[in-house]
Parts: C-alpha cells; structure tokens; sequence
DNA sequence: AATTCGGGGGC
DNA sequence: GCCCCAGAATT
C-alpha cells in the first residue's frame, strides 16, 4: 500500500475516532510530553492520568522539577514502578536547564543523548511536541504491522526491531505526524488490541492480511521466554511504641532509593512473623518477615510512627503487608 | 542479545 | 495465573 494512502487512513481514523481528550494532549507542550512519555513507559495510559496530574501541580515546568529535591520527586512517582524513570526524568529536567536554557531540544541527537529518552521516546517527543515527521515504534506498533502484514518476526525479540522501524520510518508522512503517531498508537490500543481485536471496526481491515486469512490472533508472533526463577528475601520487622524500623535501599537494584523494611541476606535467628509473595517482570520474590528488636537492625535507618507510613514511598507489596497489620495489637502483646 | 528494572488491568 | 503495557539502561 503507498505510504500516502495509508497515513491519509490512519490520520482521517485518528481525527473521528482517535483519543484526543488526554491530559497531556491539550497543550502539545514538550515538557507535558516529556513527563506524559517516561510515565508511559511500560505503563497503561488509564494508570498514568492521575499520576501526571500529581505531577504538573506540583512539577508545573521542567525549572521547577530540575530546583526539586530527590526525594520529594521519588515520592511524586510512588506506586508506578520501575522507579529508575523518576530519576531519569529528574536527572532529564537538570540537563535540560543547564545544557538547553530549559528548552526542549527537537533534534534527535540531542534528545537521544538526555537520561530516559530512548529511540521510541525520540519518535515521541519529536512527533507530539514538534509535529515534526518522526517514526514511533512501541509495542502498539509492532503489533499493527504484525498483523497487517502478517509478519513472521517475534515482536519480543530486539534482533527484529530494525524490521518494524524501517516500516514505521517508510510509512511516516512528511506532514500531519503528531495525529498520524497517535492515530497508530490508538489503533493499538483501542482496536488492534492484543486479545479480541476489534477488527470490524478498523479503516485497514481491507488492507489487513491477517484479516484476510483469518489469523489475526496468531499474531503477533512471540519468541518463549524463559521460565523466571523465584528468589527468597529476608526482610526485619522492628517495632515499638515508637513505630516500625524502615531503612533507605540502595539506589540500584530492586526498589531502588524507596524507603522498605530493612533487608538482610539471610535468615536470622529470630520469629518468622509474616510472608508475602510478589511477582516482577523477570523474577518471583518469596518474601519472609522476621520479628525482630529494633536494636537489632544496622544501616540507614529511620523509625517511623505507624501513622506516618502513608508518607513513605514503600513498595506495594510492603505497603499491603504492612496495612494488614493492627499496631495496637502487636503493641500490646510485645510491650 | 539478554537481563534488569513495577505494578496494575483485564481476561 | 498469565499476558500486556506510549521502553530504556545495563551487561
């Protein structure tokens, strides 16, 4: 199909059926982008909207997120996950005041070279802030053209992103790129959906090999991965009238920077209190909490009442185990 | 090229 | 339970 013709489908789609009400739509400003695009990195949109709103009240322009402290950002991202993002973003705002004049840059050199913006994030940015005619790939994408084309290529395979950028790159129109990107990344999202895909309902059903041979759930294709493995993690409960012992984890690693009951390496001699299970990308984490004496525990400590621990950036699985615990109960039995 | 980073939605 | 999500950085 000419490369015309199918961004004038996907544009005209976009214009009466596209999402066009998102927060971080109605300015095309490049720092909304900015914030909008590093939350959406592996996140769905419907979680992001209250987080991104959070974050412009209290982060209403890159100046102000570049002057803010570490941790008051940290706690602005608490409960999205992949906290890394937070940092780069931060580490972004401080780059571009100081290297931009608290510009935005548009050319792709200098986008690529700023902390959390990748080759997707470039197309992004480029394409929403800018208009200008960039390509996107992201997970939308690479299904689209999965399915469209019937391609044999595993979407979760990194050797075969060169495929879908050079169709993405050749299907990019030179004009009208900031609707015809959203128009591909709604197409994804809201019609070439990963399971029930509403094919009667897409303006390329015609053009649609897949469609066309009645296999469009077998796309995209997907190379296996491997099993994850589970991991034990030895966490210390401390507390008393006081309040609970939480300690600062390290800035690389799982939860990086969060506040969290404090870790040990192995099992101590003490009483197994409570358990948890929790599921990461890549790995199960069996979780064992130990009693322990609050003298007992080393390292960057804190002790917090228990009504502050709202305050605390604690991960989600700590945070629940943590809520089903009646203080005054425990206090009263551990004196 | 593979691994490491969360957490929630949806089925 | 499992897959998926507007991926990037690291090894």
């Amino acid at each position: 199909m000419p490369a015309k013709e199918f961004a004038k489908i996907v544009v005209t789609w976009q214009q009466q059926h596209g999402r066009n009400d998102l927060p971080w739509q109605q300015h095309n400003d490049p720092y909304h982008v900015l914030v909008s695009e590093l939350m959406l990195q592996q996140t769905q949109v419907t979680t992001v909207i209250p987080y991104f709103e959070r974050w412009l009240q209290r982060f209403p322009d890159v100046t102000t997120l570049a002057a803010a402290e570490e941790q008051e950002v940290m706690a602005h991202w608490q409960g999205l996950g992949y906290y890394r993002r937070a940092r780069n973003l931060h580490a972004a705002a401080k780059t571009i005041v100081a290297d931009y004049a608290a510009q935005i840059p548009e050319q792709a050199v200098e986008l690529r070279e700023i902390p959390g913006i990748g080759p997707y994030t470039v197309g992004a940015i480029r394409s929403f802030a800018f208009n200008a005619p960039a390509a996107i790939v992201d997970g939308n994408v690479k299904r689209l053209f999965a399915r469209l084309f019937m391609l044999p290529y595993a979407v979760n395979h990194s050797a075969n992103d060169r495929y879908f950028w050079e169709l993405a790159e050749h299907y990019t129109p030179t004009s009208q790129n900031r609707r015809f990107a959203q128009g591909l990344l709604d197409l994804g999202a809201t019609i070439c959906k990963p399971k029930q895909p509403l094919c009667h309902a897409c303006p390329l059903q015609s053009r649609c090999r897949t469609y066309a041979n009645a296999c469009v759930e077998d796309y995209p294709k997907r190379k296996q991965k491997k099993a994850i493995p589970t991991k034990t993690g030895h966490f210390l409960l401390a507390i008393n009238r006081f309040g609970v012992c939480l300690e600062q984890r390290p800035a690389n690693g799982i939860w990086p920077s969060l506040w969290c009951l404090p870790e040990v390496s192995q099992a101590p001699d003490a009483e197994l209190g409570y358990e948890f299970n929790h599921t990461f990308s890549h790995y199960k984490l069996a979780g064992k909490v130990w009693l322990a004496e609050p003298a007992t525990t080393t390292g960057n400590l804190m002790q917090v009442p228990y009504s502050d621990l709202a305050d605390y950036g604690l991960p989600a699985p700590i945070r629940k185990l943590l809520a089903k615990i009646d203080w005054d109960e425990v206090c009263n039995t551990k004196q």
